[in-house]
DNA sequence: TGCACGATGAAC
DNA sequence: TTCATCGTGCAC
């Protein structure tokens, strides 16, 4: 189980994307080492796309997604929820993906299909935004146990008002697998 | 300083 | 389809 390099996250965000479908979410709290496989994800491609956080330019908020790419980008929504990203691509580009569902693996309690519920499944909230993905308590690794899969493409979910870019199929996740939040 | 609304999830 | 619940961005 080896740790994603910074490399990785240093690439196109729609490649990025579908080879992050089936590594591994690792995050250590309070002595648990919790896993859980990726299954569903949506890419978010920089200040052009404008169903991204990004597109409202450089602010508190997306800071983050502004930084150097392996680094976390965790946000509050609907008063409730949190909201997981691996940010991608090199500084400035602000482009993210976010991490959908996951399969459980390790020590995860409760429901993973959807972004709300598998930050909570593993303890993810505001704390780790910004956090660095080559950490030992929060980083994603590959499994090395790759088998055959086949990655479905859709539009991504409640982002209707961005447009012509609600169309776009940047939605991925693994054909058939029963941990996707909507197949 | 106020306010509309959201990269959600659950209930009805 | 409605609602819980609050931070963010933008209008005033």
């Amino acid at each position: 189980m080896k740790k994603l390099s910074r490399e990785f996250y240093d690439r196109d965000t729609t490649v990025v994307a579908q080879e992050l479908l089936g590594k591994l979410l690792v995050r250590q709290a309070g002595g648990v080492e919790r896993i859980g496989r990726i299954v569903e994800v949506e890419a978010y491609l920089g200040e052009h796309d404008l169903a991204a956080h990004s597109s409202k330019g450089l602010t508190a908020r997306t800071k983050t997604m502004f930084g150097p790419p392996g680094h976390a980008y965790v946000y509050f929504i609907y008063g409730m929820y949190f909201c997981m990203n691996v940010v991608t691509e090199g500084e400035g580009h602000a482009s993210a993906v976010l991490l959908r569902a996951l399969e459980p693996v390790k020590n995860v309690a409760g429901r993973t299909q959807g972004p709300g519920l598998l930050c909570r499944a593993l303890d993810i909230d505001r704390r780790l935004n910004g956090h660095d993905l080559l950490s030992d308590d929060f980083h994603l690794a590959d499994p090395e146990t790759a088998g055959r899969i086949t990655i479905v493409k859709r539009p991504r979910i409640g982002v209707d008002y961005a447009k012509h870019w609600a169309r776009r199929r940047l939605r991925f996740y693994l054909k058939g697998n029963p941990f996707v939040s909507r197949p």
